[in-house]
This record gives C-alpha cells, sequence and structure tokens, in this order.
DNA sequence: CTGTGACTGTCAGTCCGTA
DNA sequence: GTACGGACTGACAGTCACA
C-alpha cells in the first residue's frame, strides 16, 4: 500500500517548489492559513478532502492529478 | 471542480451499490464506523486524506481513480 | 430481521490567530 | 519558515426510528 498520508506532503512541497512559490502565496491561492500550509507539507496535519482539493487547484492541477503523483511516488 | 464534495458521497454509495454491499460491510472492510459511512453519503461528513483512502482501498480502487470519478460526475 | 437515516455526546485532530 | 494555544470539526460509539 503506497502510503498516500506520507507522500502527500512531499508531493505538495515539490509541486510549490516547481512554481517558485512561497507556503505563504501557495497559502493565498487555497485560502488556507500559512501556517497550516507549512505543517501539511511536514506532515504535522492530514487535510480534509476539501482542503486537499483546494490546495490542488492552487497548484493548477486536479485532484485526481495530485493523488495519482503520491501513488506513484 | 469545487463540487468534488458534492460529488464524492453519490459516487461512494454508486460504487458500494455496484458491488452488493451494504454500509456495514463496507464500514467493515474500510475499518470505519458504519453510522459515520452513512454520514459520508449522506454527505454531512467530509472525510480526510486517510479516510477517503481507507475507503476507496475497501471499494479495490486507487483513490486516484475514485477522484476522477468525482471529477467527471 | 436487515439496511439505512438521524440524533446525541465524546475525543483526537484539523485549522487558524498570534507570536 | 516554525511553535504554541484556542476554536472548530472529523471520527467514533451508542441509540432509536423507519423502510
Amino acid at each position: 500500500m503506497s502510503d498516500l498520508n506520507q507522500h502527500f506532503p512531499l508531493v505538495v512541497r515539490q509541486l510549490r517548489k516547481d512554481r517558485g512559490w512561497s507556503q505563504e502565496h501557495l497559502a493565498e491561492k487555497a485560502d488556507l492559513n500559512r501556517s497550516y500550509v507549512g505543517e501539511i507539507e511536514r506532515g504535522d496535519a492530514i487535510p480534509s478532502l476539501l482542503t486537499a482539493e483546494k490546495l490542488a487547484q492552487a497548484l493548477e492541477i486536479n485532484l485526481s492529478t495530485l493523488v495519482a503523483q503520491c501513488e506513484q511516488a
């Protein structure tokens, strides 16, 4: 079982870095708190499906694409 | 887009029905509470990413596949 | 008698404001 | 970028009602 929860933080951080964004910029685009984005990227917090979708939208990809990247990581 | 949360309950219920399972049987396979599965299918509860993955595993599909179905619904 | 909806109360964890 | 404290909610156990 590819542990999605382990990969999710890493993939989010990776995609954010690819775009050259700060946590703050991502947080603003996702309509989330900037400290919470930090917790997610560190794996300290597991987001709800709603929050995960906000992050995907902010990263300008489908949530299914984001999840798929976690699965094949 | 924004209505993944609207489709998610319906897709889960659909897939469960396709397999001819009761909420209780799905709950057992997903290691979740029966009444909570009911709440999710009614849209009364929004699952976390972890819970969504448990449901996907119980339904014997990838979470990315499950999410993709919600997006194209 | 099985499957589901609905409503409590409880607790861990998410989420945010502030530093 | 992280750390901390409080508010909010995901998740569960238990129960009753309805088909």
